[in-house]
DNA sequence: AATGAATGAGGATTCATTCAT
DNA sequence: CATGAATGAATCCTCATTCAT
């Protein structure tokens, strides 16, 4: 972000910017995620666009954030509500949310996930994420354990080889589920192998 | 491919491009992956070029193929060797092959992960070899079952979204690694997490 | 300038822009001398700046302004104090001090002398500062004409034409010293070199 | 120069371009001097002109090579032609050829003189030919001191300094009669003061 | 008097692709 | 078969300047 706007117009536009380039990715695709198209939908001069980001890549890294934020909230939201002694249910859960965050606006979660995550930004954007998650399982993890019937659930302790795999196998699942228009994307079986896959990581 | 060579020389002129894009890939980067770079590095002009390939994409999915081609090789003929009563052992070989086949050429690897992925033609390439891999499994599988001692074994029948994810998931987690050129890629742990991974959706 | 400023306040501002513009011709070169960059380092609105300079050149003239007006005082300072029938000691004291003005703030210098020197308003102020120069040492050698021992002098009357190579000889060494980063902008060889060209072209 | 043409229409190209951008310069003004109107000028693609120089700059500097190497040229001609006891005359004789030189394409000169000047490539050239023109020079004076009469003419050794200085003062005068479309530029006044200018300096 | 959000023309440069030789 | 000169749409981005608040 270039500049941080003081008067109340410059957040509006800001905002303006971000759905119009939401938008472009998700109805427009990839090869029209001009910085000018950008600016024309948002019915906004290019100078204005760049502002407030520096270049191209911000503004999508801007999105990204955006839906990661929302993600993360849901998922936090959701660990309070589930019981700490059914860690399939829970995991269950978390995956649904996940997997309806991918099929809403697939284009841009296409986009998100495809174009630019070679920059490192942006892969550390993905760690720190993978880190809040792993806190969260762990939480997950640390009041199931507080109540009774532990021995019976049978855990085991997650390196971080095994976080990185479980966070990038389940993400590499979803993501060739969206860059491919999978048909299995919404169906029933689809989180069903999804929890049999990290449940089969998380058990002892 | 727009001409099948007819003359020797033709064959020859294709390799050099071929190997031409990939060091280009691996040693300059994506960026410096031009169409006229190409043809400069092959010592060829920019119109021998156009005449083997209809688009810079076909070069790149050549490569891939390749690729991809070296790769199944070598599972085909690991299957044969391995014991069809060990699974376990099976799917470590395999998991072992695709490890190294990237772990070789980083960043060709991670352009043909990254870049044109996103056009079908290619998504189709990749579900062809998924295919064939999961024909190979079943025939590990079905070879085990002709054998004694197969209650013991215990493995579940795999649907199309079985397949589809362990195949994705395996190969997120791959992808990741390559990508983030993480410490891991190298390392027993990481194979062990990812026999772990397959090993958690074969089983009944 | 486009406001004559009223307030006291104002004047200040004006300062302030005009210190700021020096120090960033100076300490960030040429590129960094924006009209936006200008009001930033300044802690001024940009709208502000409009208010007081009509464009960009019209800072740059400013500066120019200052410097020039800086290096006359010093100039006619020093006349007073030179010994009129020694024209040689004043010419050199003359030098010495052009070269200690263009020494300092050598990039200010390099901007004022490089970029905008091409409009004519610039260049008339240029023009305005050599006739004063020329007055200068004319008064110095009217000065040495009134005291006693003329004839062993024998200094040439000087056309305008004799001026203008002067000047614009002079001007040209300077300028090539600072362009260039010269080494030889300090030494005194320098100085020298510069006194037998000015002194060759006032002999008779 | 980024591309050595090997077909022969190339060359031509080159030409054209050339041509071109040394009429913008000349008619329209450094303003208009850019890469897509001096492609569109050449009736040449702009593609076509980055096929042979890697950037705006190199255009500038190509044309002020030609421009040199041709004074120089004749320079070197003249020289050839002068009586080496006559040193006036032959210093008189080279600054008419750079008078003629600079009073011709005026404006081509004078955006050579102002706008590029700056970055040391250009600066390096520059010096390249003072030091030839320097060993010109030297050679007139080598040739003179081999025939008869040589004490009379009384010129002194050159340092380094003073050809900085000679070079850059002649450099500065001629500049600034450009710059400033002084009517002196064809006047024999002028003449006489440059040859005065350098006779002063090169005398013992 | 000051602010700063907004403007948008215009610039340099790239690169996949064609086609006459 | 091969060449390589030519193309030009398209891209990202800058920055002097205006004007409503």
């Amino acid at each position: 972000m270039r500049k941080t706007p003081t008067q109340q117009r410059a957040g509006a536009t800001i905002d303006v910017i971000h759905e119009a380039a939401a938008e472009i990715l998700q109805r427009e695709g990839e090869a029209s995620f001009t910085t000018n198209r950008i600016a024309e939908r948002a019915g906004v001069s290019i100078g204005t666009l760049y502002q407030y980001f520096p270049n191209k890549d911000a503004i999508l890294l801007a999105i990204a954030e955006r839906e990661i934020v929302a993600v993360m909230a849901q998922m936090r939201k959701a660990l309070l509500k589930t019981d700490p002694r059914t860690p399939e249910a829970t995991v269950r859960e978390l995956l649904r949310i996940l997997i309806r965050s991918v099929s809403g606006r697939q284009r841009v979660r296409r986009a998100i996930l495809t174009t630019q995550l070679r920059d490192l930004t942006n892969l550390k954007g993905e760690r720190a994420v993978q880190q809040e998650l792993a806190a969260l399982i762990f939480e997950v993890r640390r009041r199931r354990a507080a109540g009774p019937g532990d021995a019976a659930v049978g855990l085991r302790p997650l390196s971080e080889a095994s976080l990185f795999v479980i966070f990038r196998a389940v993400g590499g699942a979803l993501r060739a589920a969206v860059l491919e228009d999978s048909a299995l994307l919404g169906t029933p079986v689809f989180e069903d192998e999804l929890v049999r896959l990290t449940m089969g990581m998380l058990r002892a």
